[in-house]
DNA sequence: CTTGAAGTTAACGTTAACGTAAATGGTAGT
DNA sequence: ACTACCATTTACGTTAACGTTAACTTCAAG
């Protein structure tokens, strides 16, 4: 069990923006008797999620229904069907996005490896 | 060369878009006679790199350094220098998001498996 | 040479994702 | 019980990244 403030601090984020995740409905964490937030293990999993999510530029909407993919327990099969059609096309974007970030990476290393000779060059010279 | 709209129909985005990506010197077009954008073939390869930096999060101030990066023909080694230096870096970030994703999609993968066994196992009893 | 589509600038509007401040309540150590 | 710090809600403020509208100009087809 996590206070909200410990899991700001872990995370460097404000707890404003814990606050912000709970309004949306991203996290729901339990309260302790004097109504303070106190955060699972399966909240800090969540929370660890969104922020990976934040960083791909996904939005917060969309994260939502990521994070409650990781979270359904589904217990009729035609919900269970239905979440696995939407997991494999979460599944086909990030490949895609893999995909394109490496060829980012390749366009990126030429690019250096040209700039590298330039300077061999130019010190030659 | 390329005109506003035909950028925009290719990318699908709005013209509005565009110029305000040349209002944050992240574009500049020529001009013709009358005053009109026309878009060079060196102009559409940025444009696809700043939509590319857009699907992973960058914002486009960061955008920008990167852009410059690949217009950028330097000709100090010093410039040239601190130009791999920069580029090493982004290309530390890229590299740690493709493990990061890689790393998702693997999670993904391995929860979609655990749902398909769960729909083997409700057909099957 | 007119006419409609597409271009221009300027300026105000909008939304997501928080920041910040105020007023107040809870908690832990002494 | 006092102190210092953390928590709470409410509400207004802020910024990036465009959308939208207005008032106009330029281009291309007939």
């Amino acid at each position: 069990m996590f206070k909200i403030s410990e899991l700001a601090n872990e995370f460097s984020i404000s707890t404003r923006t814990i606050r912000y995740y709970e309004e949306l409905h991203l996290l729901t964490p339990a309260r302790t008797d004097g109504n303070q937030r106190m955060y699972s293990k399966g909240d800090h999993v969540k929370l660890q999620l969104i922020l990976r999510g934040k960083r791909y530029g996904f939005t917060l909407e969309e994260i939502k229904e990521m994070v409650q993919l990781f979270e359904l327990d589904p217990s009729g099969v035609k919900q269970l069907e239905r979440t696995i059609t939407f997991g494999e096309k979460r599944l086909n974007e990030i490949t895609i996005r893999i995909n394109e970030l490496s060829q980012l990476k390749n366009e990126m290393e030429n690019l250096l490896l040209e700039f590298r000779e330039r300077v061999k060059k130019g010190e030659k010279t």
